[in-house]
DNA sequence: GTGTGATTGTAAACATTGTACACTTAGCCA
DNA sequence: TGGCTAAGTGTACAATGTTTACAATCACAC
């Protein structure tokens, strides 16, 4: 806690510049340490070499702030999520489309085989693509819980899910990712058009519950590797249960 | 906000009697009126007709008191939970042979049973008592979102899921409550006994991230409709995909 | 250029909160 | 009866969110 990142900012000019965007940024680190509770207004002010009052320029009041910030980290979510699906198509190789790692058996019709079906390649794609999605949501809950937490316990609406503001670097929100992953679920007809409805919800409540008890609730103090384990068998029913 | 409950609890007495108790139920009045946030030391004396440090005898920091009210806040959960099993079992009907409260020892002997294939009668009651239990979690959650808050987001520890403090009336943890129900399930032979271990974790994300999506999650803000929809077929899909 | 008005920041102040330290009261047991 | 000790009180302090009044600056029409 000694010598942080931020110098004290001094400011040789009045006007700060980019004030809203510096007291996100600020309102990020300490979410980051400390999660939701620890976004300070006074402090983010002080690491924006402002005074206090300046927030209110730019934001009705603590919670306004707060929420600026949680959107804030539901694009770095988007971040981490992207990644983890482009890791997930990467590792499929140019042309074998086998399953990844701990995919359990549910292939459908056995007279597809490797290369000649393309709906069973279809199938695999979408299959590694929610995986993907689960993975890096639960990957950013382990590497940024406090991130995590600020992200996706602040009160929202579902109409907010796709709000712009909350997208990563490639524009997608958590909550898109996922709908596109779902939707190549559907494409491959893995996914029974009468159960694509809301189908992000579940898919969506798993993963985000296993996420929730493993930073700060019940389930927190497992070890990674059950964790990680954890995690590969709640998308295993996830898959199997869709 | 005006004509609260507790007058000013004027105290005869020095000693107040039971003021740790007296601070849990004032902390549980508030947090069920604004979850874990709202519980604050200072106000809980005040409701108890004490002085703010007189809390400090029983609880080394705010932290402990929301811990405890926390506690309790479960055991309210656990309360909810078993009366929504006891429903499920009920609506089975007379000739079941389904015994709701505590009772988690199934039929040994198969013979003995109503229908002609006691197999099929226990699994039936045991996806009932599953069934039972998601809807328990999510009705409490629906009908007590500050308590909900509260008793499954401050931070614990899995070992400390079958504190007795976290008990309902009935003397089992929702955690218990679960893991009796999917014990019912291995007994009954729909749940293969190499994915019993560690079922809870998964059955319970799928649920708990349902509970906190909807009550200040993204998925705030959906009709009443909607979510008893949703928390069906969440269910089906736990049972699928277990 | 130069006023003029809206933006953006500052100054001072207040109620509330968590918490530490030193004290008092009263229940209990030898 | 006396004293030990748990339980409450009083005072105090730093920190926070927020309000109200004021000052500096930019932006632009003239």
């Amino acid at each position: 806690m000694s010598a942080d990142a931020s110098p004290p900012a001094v400011r040789a000019t009045y006007r700060h510049g980019d004030l809203r965007e510096a007291l996100v940024a600020a309102g990020l680190q300490m979410a980051e340490a400390g999660g939701p509770a620890a976004v300070v207004l006074r402090e983010a002010t002080r690491r924006a070499g402002v005074t206090p009052n300046a927030a209110y320029r730019h934001f009705a009041d603590r919670d306004a702030l707060l929420r600026a910030v949680a959107d804030a980290a539901q694009g770095l979510a988007a971040d981490r999520m992207e990644q983890a699906v482009a890791a997930a198509a990467r590792v499929a190789g140019p042309a074998a489309d086998v399953v990844a790692g701990p995919t359990i058996g549910l292939a459908k019709d056995p007279a597809a085989d490797t290369a000649f079906d393309p709906a069973a390649g279809l199938a695999a794609d979408a299959r590694r693509m929610l995986r993907g999605v689960g993975t890096g949501y639960i990957a950013f809950a382990r590497e940024q819980p406090g991130l995590f937490r600020t992200a996706f316990s602040v009160p929202d609406h579902l109409a907010n899910s796709a709000d712009p503001v909350k997208a990563g670097a490639l524009g997608r929100t958590p909550f898109q990712i996922l709908g596109a992953a779902l939707d190549a679920w559907a494409a491959a007809g893995i996914l029974p058009p009468e159960r694509r409805a809301n189908a992000e919800l579940y898919a969506w409540s798993a993963v985000h519950g296993l996420g929730m008890l493993v930073i700060d609730g019940p389930l927190r103090g497992l070890s990674a590797d059950m964790v990680t384990a954890a995690t590969s068998r709640l998308l295993d029913m996830v898959e199997r249960g869709l």
